[in-house]
DNA sequence: TTTAATCATTTGCATTTACAACTATTTTAA
DNA sequence: TTAAAATAGTTGTAAATGCAAATGATTAAA
């Protein structure tokens, strides 16, 4: 049996590296799109202030599942969309460890007028992918992620 | 012309949001793996020096363009590895402004050492992909990328 | 040649992030 | 019913990151 030399690898032939900057690199162009609104939204409070939005009166941990980001995190970005007035907690009766999360009218009207901003950023790094191809890369991640879990 | 109502995007639905993930999840299999050889390197650190090794004697500015890492990181990751003696700087005669970064002895074995590790965990996230399908999602990435340009 | 512009590197700072530890509450099970 | 385990949320901290600005050196231009 021959032993075969692993092929060195350049980091230009890992996937991840390319991710890594295209993460970033997205994350600047969705900060300043919404910078330019002036709502003084940052990304990841945008992202939860929607998933509030979409699943209003859920506790923290169910915001924390759907974003996929850990407890703590989840915790100070709604404490920070509360300093807002853009949603609001309310401790559960049923249950008091936990918060209900509400969206409020103020946090209503944000998404409304963000929305249309945030529609046109998303598909920036996805122009000239066909439906297909949109699929079968979704499908590759997956799988990606799956292998790493 | 008939308007119609963007669909709703979901966060599932978006390469970028699995992509978050792989990038997260493959920095802590890698994290642990590094950290199983006791070698006290973080991953950062390990890119940059496997990139002096690759490049023995080029600038900060050479190092930090080939790992995609801005000038500041670049000086602090250097620093690090200069500490743990797996590097030296030394300033280009022929330049003054520039520091020639060099692999120490120390260094190249901690490559030697670790080459096998990185590599092992470096498949990880492609198993199961068939060479067709990495080239086909590298293009993809490089797609986005440049899209978001 | 002197001034201005550019370049390589460093420093500082504000923000983010991951992780661990902690409190309070509820559930499980002995 | 009471002790142990699990759950929801919070707090603290060390490290990483992105950005702006500063320093020292070189190059370009007036």
């Amino acid at each position: 049996m021959q032993m075969i030399k692993a092929k060195e690898q350049r980091l230009e032939q890992l996937p991840i590296f390319w991710m890594e900057q295209i993460v970033r690199r997205y994350r600047q162009v969705a900060t300043q799109a919404l910078g330019a609104e002036e709502a003084g939204l940052s990304v990841d409070q945008w992202v939860v202030l929607k998933q509030v939005g979409e699943n209003n009166g859920c506790s923290q941990v169910e915001i924390g599942n759907s974003t996929v980001k850990d407890a703590p995190t989840t915790t100070r970005i709604i404490d920070q969309l509360v300093n807002k007035n853009l949603i609001s907690k309310q401790l559960d009766p049923e249950d008091r460890r936990r918060y209900m999360v509400f969206l409020t009218e103020k946090g209503q009207r944000l998404i409304d007028r963000l929305l249309p901003v945030v529609q046109e950023y998303r598909q920036i790094p996805l122009q000239g992918f066909s439906e297909t191809e949109q699929k079968q890369l979704l499908e590759n991640l997956k799988r990606m992620l799956h292998n790493l879990a």
